[in-house]
Parts: C-alpha cells; sequence; structure tokens
DNA sequence: TGTTAATTCGG
DNA sequence: CGAATTAAC
C-alpha cells in the first residue's frame, strides 16, 4: 500500500532506531463504535501489515460542548458510551485513552505532543463537516505533517459521502427529491461494504503518556465521564435556558430510554427493521405510537453506522421482493422506502453544510431572508414556548416532553419549529439553538436543516405560506389527544372536540367558559392573525 | 411533509 | 354547524 510506505520513508526520517516498531494512534470523535467504523479498520489493517501498535484516544471538550450549545443528555450518552467502547477496544487488544482537552486548540497542542511523546508516525480518525471541526482538523494536518507524522481522514458520518451526489453540472441538489433519486441510484449500482476492525495481533498494549486528566482503564475511564457529566451539569445550572428543566430528571429519563452502546444499537435496528417498521408510512406520524426507530440518538454519536441502517434495510426490501414472485409493486414496500429516504435526509442536510460552511456562522441559506424578515426577538414569548406554556396544546405538550425527555417526535419538532418561527415570528435562531441544548439527539446539520425548513429559509423548505395550524395537526396526528394528555394531564377532562380548535378552548378556558377551573393559559397568539401577518412579512417588497 | 377562504349542501 | 370541494397563499 502507497501509504504504508509514505509511513515507513517519514518514520526513517525521524528516528532510524525505532523504525523496527511503529506506533499508530485512532483518533475517535463522534463515530464511538467499533463495527462499521471506517477509520478504525483502516488502521487496524495498516497496523497489522505494518507490525505496528496501535493506541486509541478520545477528547472531553467541556468549552467546545458550551460553544456548541451540546445538551447535557447527549454528552451524558456520550459518557455513558465511552467505557463500552474502551472495553469493545479492548477485546481488539486497543487500549483507549480519554483525556480532558477543553477546547479544539488544547485538542491540536495535547494531540502533538501525544505524537511526540509516543513516536506516533500516523494518526486516523473520520470526518466532521461541522466548520470548527473542519478548521480544527486542517490546522492539525499541518501541524502534524511539519513533523512528518500523517494524519488520514475517512468519509464515515454519511452513507455516501458529501460531493459524492452531484447534478448534471457537477454542483449541489439544492432540492431533496432528486438528490434523493440520484442518492438511491448511486447506492443500488455500488456495492456498499461494512468494514469490520481486526483484532492487533502483535500489539504491546503501550500506554499512551498520561495526563493528570486522561484515563484508560474502563474504570477510570467512567469515573472521569462522571465528573465531566457532573461539571457540565453545574454549568448548566446557572444558564437561563435550564431555568426551567429538572436535569436531574431528564438524565434519568433518558438513561432510561436509551441504554448506550453499539450491542444496543445494533439491536434496537434489527428489532425495528424486524418487528417494527410495518405501517411506517402511516404511524411515524403518530408520537402516542412512538413508531420512529429512535435511531437517530445512536446516528448522532457514532455509536451506529449509517450504512449499516441502509443495508439492513435494503435487504428487508430484498426479501419481500424475492417472496413476491412478479408483483413489482408490492416490491416498493411504502414502509421501508419511507424509512431508507429518512436516511438520506440526514445525509443531505450533510451534504448541504459541507457545501454552504457559512450555515455553520448562523446564516440563512436564503441569504435575502436575513435581510427581508423582521423577526422577533420577544423574550416572553419565547419563554412561554420554551417552557410549554403557550396555551396551544400540542405545542405545550411537545415541549414539555422535550424538556422532561431531552426526546421530541419528529413531527412535533416541525409543529414547535413552524409555531415559533411561523405564528410567534421569533427568529429560527434562538429555536434551533434550544433544540440543540435539550436534544439527546441534537446534531448540527439535521437541526440546522429541520428550523430552516420551518423557517422557510433553508434549501427545499416548506413554502412560505405552507404553514402548520398547531390545533390541526393535533386533530389529524393525535386525535384522540393521547400524546397532549399525557403531557398535559390538566387538560384530561377536555374533549376532543374542543381540544382540538382553538375558538372552542378560548372560550371554554376563559371566565365564564366550561373549563374556566382548569389552569392552563388561553392561546398566546390567535394562529389566523398570526398567519396573515407573517405571509404578509414574507411577500413584501 | 398545509391551510384558509369561498362556496355549496345537508342536518 | 359540519362536511365536501377547490383555488390561492
Amino acid at each position: 500500500m502507497s501509504k504504508t510506505a509514505v509511513a515507513i520513508k517519514n518514520n526513517s526520517h525521524n528516528k532510524v532506531e525505532d523504525s523496527h516498531q511503529f506506533h499508530y494512534l485512532m483518533w475517535f470523535r463522534r463515530d464511538l463504535r467499533v463495527h462499521d467504523n471506517t477509520a478504525l479498520a483502516a488502521i487496524c489493517e495498516r497496523a497489522n501489515e505494518d507490525n505496528a501498535q496501535l493506541s486509541a484516544v478520545f477528547f472531553l471538550t467541556p468549552e467546545q460542548w458550551q460553544a456548541h450549545d451540546m445538551s447535557l443528555t447527549q454528552l451524558d450518552h456520550i459518557a455513558r458510551t465511552l467505557p463500552i467502547l474502551a472495553e469493545k477496544l479492548h477485546q481488539l487488544n486497543i487500549i483507549l485513552t480519554v483525556q480532558v482537552c477543553p477546547s479544539f486548540t488544547d485538542c491540536i497542542v495535547t494531540l502533538s505532543a501525544l505524537c511526540e511523546s509516543n513516536n506516533i508516525s500516523c494518526v486516523m480518525a473520520n470526518h466532521e463537516y461541522e466548520g470548527n471541526e473542519v478548521a480544527r482538523d486542517e490546522l492539525l494536518t499541518k501541524q502534524l505533517a511539519n513533523n512528518e507524522i500523517e494524519f488520514i481522514r475517512w468519509h464515515d458520518q454519511c452513507i455516501l459521502p458529501p460531493k459524492s451526489i452531484t447534478t448534471n453540472d457537477d454542483s449541489m441538489y439544492q432540492v431533496f427529491t432528486p438528490f434523493y433519486k440520484k442518492w438511491r441510484h448511486t447506492l443500488e449500482v455500488s456495492d456498499i461494504q461494512i468494514h469490520t476492525a481486526l483484532a492487533i495481533i502483535d500489539n504491546k498494549q503501550v500506554n499512551l503518556t498520561l495526563s493528570e486528566h486522561s484515563a484508560n482503564t474502563t474504570q477510570d475511564i467512567e469515573a472521569l465521564c462522571k465528573k465531566t457529566v457532573h461539571d457540565y451539569q453545574e454549568y448548566l445550572q446557572t444558564h437561563e435556558s435550564y431555568q426551567n428543566i429538572d436535569t436531574d430528571k431528564q438524565i434519568s429519563q433518558a438513561r432510561l430510554a436509551y441504554p448506550a452502546g453499539e450491542a444496543e444499537a445494533c439491536h434496537r435496528l434489527e428489532h425495528f427493521i424486524a418487528d417494527d417498521i410495518d405501517n411506517y408510512d402511516v404511524s411515524r406520524d403518530v408520537p402516542s405510537l412512538q413508531a420512529t426507530s429512535q435511531l437517530s440518538t445512536y446516528l448522532t454519536i457514532g455509536a451506529i453506522s449509517p450504512r449499516l441502517c441502509y443495508l439492513q434495510a435494503t435487504q428487508a426490501l430484498g426479501k419481500l421482493r424475492r417472496n413476491d414472485g412478479d408483483n413489482f409493486d408490492s416490491g416498493d414496500n411504502n414502509d421501508i422506502n419511507r424509512w431508507i429516504s429518512e436516511l438520506a435526509w440526514r445525509d443531505f442536510y450533510r451534504h448541504v453544510l459541507d457545501y454552504k460552511p457559512e450555515l455553520i456562522r448562523h446564516q440563512a441559506y436564503k441569504y435575502e431572508t436575513d435581510k427581508k424578515i423582521n423577526w422577533s426577538y420577544d423574550e416572553d414569548a419565547f419563554a412561554a414556548w420554551r417552557e410549554g406554556k403557550t396555551g396551544v396544546p400540542l405545542v405545550d405538550a411537545a415541549m414539555r416532553c422535550l424538556n422532561a425527555t431531552g426526546f421530541m417526535h419528529n413531527r412535533l419538532r416541525m409543529v414547535t419549529a413552524m409555531f415559533l418561527t411561523k405564528d410567534l415570528l421569533i427568529d429560527w435562531r434562538w429555536g434551533e439553538r434550544y433544540f440543540m441544548q435539550q436534544l439527546i439527539d441534537g446534531d448540527f446539520a439535521s437541526n440546522n436543516g429541520g428550523w430552516q425548513w420551518s423557517a422557510s429559509t433553508g434549501t427545499d423548505s416548506a413554502p412560505y405560506f405552507r404553514i402548520m395550524n398547531p390545533f390541526s395537526q393535533a386533530k389529524s396526528h393525535d386525535t384522540e389527544g393521547i400524546f397532549i394528555k399525557t403531557w398535559l394531564p390538566e387538560l384530561k377532562p377536555i374533549p376532543t372536540s374542543i381540544l382540538h380548535r382553538e375558538d372552542k378552548m378560548r372560550k371554554a378556558l376563559s371566565k365564564n367558559g366550561t373549563f374556566a377551573d382548569i389552569d392552563y393559559p388561553v392561546p398566546i397568539v390567535e394562529h389566523k392573525l398570526a398567519r396573515q401577518l407573517v405571509i404578509a412579512e414574507f411577500k413584501k417588497e
């Protein structure tokens, strides 16, 4: 392999006396798994070929998390995953070192120092596509190259990497549907492989030089992670966005709902495809059914491979086709295809981010909307939305669910986002930020894409006049009011014939109304009027 | 992966 | 008052 040749050359340049034993480093970031981890499989293969040692490292970066509004539930999920990853790597004879490096600058310094003191000649990692991450990796590439250390990155986060799906004139698709067609076609004619990491045969398991803020046994990693989560929780409790949140409860809910580890994630995937995907096309829109795969939590931190998701889905599709003989129609299973298209949305928004890095600097994709739209910055209205006190049952139930559990159903993300941006006319960036602060599956590309879709400022976003009415959304997707009444038990006495009607709710909750005794606010905006205002705002000039 | 307004019909 | 239909935002 040509890369090996480079390593030998580089290394012999450095220290001839050590050249009999190379030392390589796998740097884990948002890819906390062993199975089908592109960079890990590659570096294991090369380490075995070169008879090299292989170490692994992960950095805990609290300052970076603060800057990126990482949620407590997601950090806790990462913290629960790391000891499991360490165990998995141990089975491959690889030691994982977890080290605190508050900022990305610290990561660069520490990684360079680690390479130097451990005589590491090659570092591998999987690509990250967000601005700061890209900048960090580019700086590091230069710095390591100065010391003749290789830094090789692999595309791993997407099923098909950014820039690989383009229009005929080689540009990025602006609309999802044609992107999706090309994406499906490309996948059908290409051979997607799962990368298996092989154990390092002759690894001496030399420990990396440790600082006092690092750990490399499962027990020590667990303790370090626990302390890090605790410190982050302390920091967040001083934060305005968390004033209304019981963080202890949120964490324990998230732990119950999302046990950590790649085995758990793979088990969920298999179970979902085998038993739960039937009727997905319809039931995925009903929040009370929990009919979605909920794999986003694992995909975001890389506890499961998106390619594995795609392959298992297409295998199920293939089985259906075979069992069905010559009936072509039912081979086109709507449920499985719909779920695959959700995987494609995930790729799409990552490709969009790679194409427009300015998104990371809070710019609207359609930047004319930044000039034109007079977004509101009404703190009180925003607080009502955040805390689930808008008087709009579906919106409030969804927000209280998010605050309590760190998760919100996808349709409800659209409903609450539309309500914030179209009914309250509040800047979508406020909502985007709050979602990142609370969601266990918070992910910059998907979250930004979703918010700009709702705000009608993004690629292929909802047209400005397509505005959801949260009462009719409740009627069609929470017909019996089950979800609403789960999170707003005070509304249990109200029949759905009133619950799903704004005018009737206003009347029933007002002074002399039928349900005047219920402690629940009257809607803070009148949807019909708000709709007219926001349409006028988009139409102006 | 939308909703409203205008209109008509029926209870 | 609600259901059904359809153009327009």
